[in-house]
DNA sequence: CTGAAAGCGCTAACAT
DNA sequence: ATGTTAGCGCTTTCAG
C-alpha cells in the first residue's frame, strides 16, 4: 500500500505538502503541486479514507438503511436518495435492515460508528417506545413510514391524508363495498395503522360503515400476500366492488389474484394502491395509486442531512417535513 | 464520543485489557472480563471502525456495486448476496454505479481505500480493454453480466445457452416469426451481445433466418423501452409471433406495450424475458423467463470473495464459474 | 492474565 | 510556501 510518505519522498517534499495538494489547499506552489501530482499518478497513491476519517471525523458518505433493498419502492427511493446526495458531493451506501427493530438500532450504531456522516433511516421497526433510543448525538434523519414525535429530524409521508383520498377516489368511482389489505402488525403509528384511519375515515366521511369481513391483514408486503388476499376476499363469499391496499405491491399481487379468480378489474372491482412505483404504470390494467412524492422526501431528507452534518447539532430542534400527495387514477379505478 | 481508554477507566484496567476483552481473547479472568463489559454497556462504548480498521486493515463490510439500485433483478440480487453474506458474518452494503465504467472503477478505488474488505462488482461499463484495472491487490469477485478473461474471480451468468434456451422454447411453442429487443450498447461481451448471440444460435438451428427488422434496439432496460419496443415492432408492420426481450423488466413493457396495441399474448405473440424477477410471476399473463439461479450466483460470489479475503491470495489463479439455468414456462409463452 | 510501548495513515494547528 | 509536531482510537508485540 503506498502511502502519502511515499508520494512526498518520490517528490522530495514533505508529507504535509502532499495533504495540501490532496485538500487542494491554496499556498502551494504550482511547480510543487505538479509534481506531487505526478507523483502520485506515478504510484497510483490512493488515499485511505479510514486514515482520513480517524483524524477528521468526516467520510463523505452517509447511510440510507431501508427495510428491505428487494422492494421496488426501496429501490426507488435509493435512486433518488443517491441523486440527490450527489448534489452535495455525498456518496451513498445503502443497507438492509430486515424491518427489524435490532437491525434498525445496528444501522444507527455503525453510523455512529462513524463510517458514514450521517444516516437516513427508513424505519419501520422502530417505535414511539424507542425514542429514546433515536436521540443520538450524530447526523440522522428518519424517513417516511411510521410517524412519532421523535427526537430528530423526519420526513414523514402522508399516509392518513393520502389513504383517505384514496379511498374517497374509490367512493367517487362509484363503489359501495370498499375492502381493505393492511398489515397485520399495525399500530396507530405504523403505516398499517395511518393508512387504515385515512381508510376509516373516508368511509366515514362517505356514509359507508366499515365491514370487518373486508379488511384482511397480511403478513409481508409481497406479491403474494396481495394474490392470497384476493383469494380470501372471493373465499368469504362478501361481495365488495372496490379494495384499497395499503402499498402498491400488494396492490398488483391483488391484480394478479383477481384476474385468476375471474374477477373483471376494474369492470367488477377496483383497486388502487399506495406509493406509485414505477410499476403500477405498467400492469394490465395499470394501477391507480398515491403518489407520495418521493422526489420531495428524497430532497428534503438530504437537505435536513447535510444541514445536521454541517453544523453538528443533532439532536436540537428537530424538523418534521410531510410530504404532499396526489391520486394517480388509471385504469383500475377507471369507468 | 467513549473511546475504549474511557471504559478501561472506569473499569479500573488497562485500555488493552479492554481491548481482549472485545475481541473475545481467551486469557482474561471472568471477573475482568464481566467489570469490562459492564463498564462497556454503562458507558455505551461503541468500537470506532476507522480506528480498529486503521490498525487491522479489516472493517466486516463487504460491498457491492450494481448499476442500478432500483431495478427488481439488481434488488433481488443484493437480498441474496445480504442473506449469504450473514451466513460468513459480514455486513454488507450496497452503491450504485449508474452503469459507468468511471463510477465502477470508483467503486473499485474506494474499496480498495478500505472501506469495505471486499468488493462483488456486478460490472456492464467495464470491458476486456479494461483487463488491467481489474488487476488490484484486493479481493475483488466480478458477477454477472459481461464475460471476458479477467484477471479476477468471476461469476457468470449463462447468456448465451439461456438465451438459445428462451428462444428454443419460443420455436417449440410453434413461433417462427420471433423478434428480439436488445440494449442498443451490444458488443460481443455485453449482455446484450451474448444473449443476441444466443438468439441468434437458436434461430441458426431452428434453420429460421434472422430478419433485422424485427430486431429492436432499446437505450436502458426499462418497463418504458418494452412499451416503446412493443409500438415499433407494430408500427413497423411486420408480422411476428414471437419476441425475446433480453431482460424481465423489457419483457414487462412488452406486454403492456403489446396490450395497448390490442395484440393478444401468447395467443398472437408469444413473450419471453431473461432474469426470472419476482414481478414476472404476477403480471398479466405471467411471464415465462430464464432463471439464471440467483441463489446459487450470490452463494458463490459470496465464497469466492470470502476466500480472498481470508487468504490474502487477490488476483492469482482467478476463478470463473456459470450458474445453471432453467426455462420457467408462463402463460407469456403457452398454448 | 494484564499492561506499556509503538504505530497504522492522515491532517489541524502551528511554526518557519 | 512548506515543514514539524502531535495525536485521532485502536491493536500487535512483547514484557511482566
Amino acid at each position: 500500500m503506498v502511502t502519502i510518505h511515499d508520494v512526498a519522498r518520490h517528490a522530495g517534499v514533505s508529507a504535509m505538502t502532499v495533504s495540501h495538494v490532496i485538500n487542494e489547499h491554496p499556498h502551494v506552489k504550482d511547480a510543487t503541486r505538479e509534481r506531487v501530482l505526478q507523483s502520485m499518478t506515478e504510484l497510483d497513491y490512493r488515499v485511505n479514507v479510514a486514515a482520513r476519517n480517524l483524524r477528521t471525523g468526516r467520510t463523505g458518505t452517509i447511510g440510507l438503511a431501508v427495510p428491505e433493498v428487494n422492494r421496488p419502492y426501496y429501490g426507488q427511493l435509493g435512486a433518488a436518495i443517491i441523486e440527490e446526495a450527489a448534489r452535495h458531493f455525498l456518496h451513498v451506501v445503502i443497507e438492509q435492515t430486515g424491518a427489524s427493530r435490532e437491525n434498525e438500532l445496528d444501522a444507527l450504531a455503525l453510523s455512529r460508528n462513524r463510517m458514514y456522516d450521517g444516516l437516513i433511516l427508513s424505519t419501520v421497526g422502530l417505535g414511539p417506545a424507542d425514542t429514546d433510543l433515536l436521540r443520538v448525538d450524530y447526523p440522522v434523519v428518519i424517513l417516511g413510514e411510521r410517524i412519532f414525535d421523535g427526537p430528530v429530524d423526519h420526513v414523514a409521508m402522508p399516509n392518513v391524508a393520502g389513504a383517505k383520498a384514496a379511498v374517497a377516489h374509490l367512493v367517487e368511482a362509484g363503489c359501495t363495498a370498499i375492502a381493505l389489505v393492511e398489515g397485520v402488525d399495525f399500530q396507530e403509528t405504523s403505516v398499517s395503522g395511518l393508512r387504515m384511519a385515512g381508510f376509516e375515515s373516508a368511509l366515514a366521511e362517505a356514509g359507508i360503515e366499515v365491514d370487518p369481513q373486508l379488511i384482511i391483514s397480511v403478513d409481508v408486503f409481497s406479491l403474494a400476500s396481495g394474490v392470497r388476499a384476493a383469494q380470501q376476499l372471493v373465499a368469504s363469499g362478501r361481495v365488495f366492488d372496490g379494495v384499497f391496499c395499503i402499498t402498491d405491491t400488494i396492490a398488483l399481487g391483488m391484480l394478479r389474484g383477481l384476474h385468476e379468480l375471474g374477477v373483471r378489474v376494474p369492470q367488477d372491482v377496483k383497486v388502487i394502491g399506495f406509493d406509485n412505483i414505477e410499476e403500477g404504470g405498467y400492469s394490465v390494467p395499470s394501477l391507480s395509486t398515491v403518489d407520495p412524492d418521493h422526489a420531495f422526501m428524497a430532497k428534503r431528507a438530504v437537505e435536513l442531512l447535510v444541514r445536521r452534518i454541517a453544523s453538528g447539532s443533532s439532536g436540537v430542534d428537530p424538523q418534521e417535513v410531510t410530504s404532499a400527495f396526489r391520486v394517480v387514477a388509471r385504469e383500475s379505478s377507471s369507468g
